[in-house]
DNA sequence: TGTTTATATAAGTATATAATTATATAATAA
DNA sequence: TTATTATATAATTATATACTTATATAAACA
């Protein structure tokens, strides 16, 4: 049972188009900064911040491997299973991989 | 399995803080513009302009009685049952009417 | 009728947000 | 070592957002 003020902030994080579709990308494998910007089309600057964003509030963990940084979900985040609920309405779960593969991207950077 | 831009664009609308406590409100009871008001302690423009754009994206509807206006939730809206999802976890269900009479507000204006 | 009550809306303002551009950092490769 | 690659961050800008204040509308009531 979460505090509303609380619940209000992590669902603004989420409601942003980018956050959104990184958050669910991330749901389905982990990822590198550079894959996040050849499958949003998006600059390198603004996805870090939108990653910033997502590490500051706890939503998501960075690991770094030789020069890349890969992010995953935090699945200990008090918000977790709540996010777990929203992907479930929101997704094929399948779709952002097969999305990934046609654009003839690898799912690791290594 | 919705489009993750009406997706985001939905949790972009609750995630404010005034917003989501209505819509937690209305998900109890219906109720009119000035029980907001007092609720949230809040001007009566600051009330209307969210109602609006609730209203704007179709997650709440509004009946008028004599001189109040009801708002409601939409029951029909695509986003109702993730909605509703959310606010199993958000809510502790008697938590508002219990804060509603706890000053000494009625449910009905009339 | 004129007054009060409930609500909506418009205009203005202050703050927040998301992007771009430029630059910094840090690891790898030549 | 220098160049390249991956990422982060700072500064700037444009837009969006949430609020206030003032005003409009419409119903109820005296």
């Amino acid at each position: 049972m979460y505090h509303i003020e609380e619940a209000a902030n992590m669902l603004k994080l989420l409601g942003d188009k980018t956050r959104l579709t990184i958050m669910a990308i991330l749901n389905e494998a982990d990822c590198c900064v550079c894959e996040l910007v050849e499958l949003l089309q998006m600059s390198q600057p603004a996805i870090s911040q939108h990653l910033r964003k997502l590490k500051d509030n706890g939503l998501v963990k960075e690991t770094k491997r030789a020069q890349w940084v890969f992010y995953s979900l935090n699945k200990k985040h008090e918000f977790y299973p709540m996010m777990q609920s929203i992907f479930a309405y929101l997704l094929d779960p399948k779709e952002h991989i097969r999305q990934l593969k046609e654009k003839g991207m690898r799912i690791q950077c290594e």
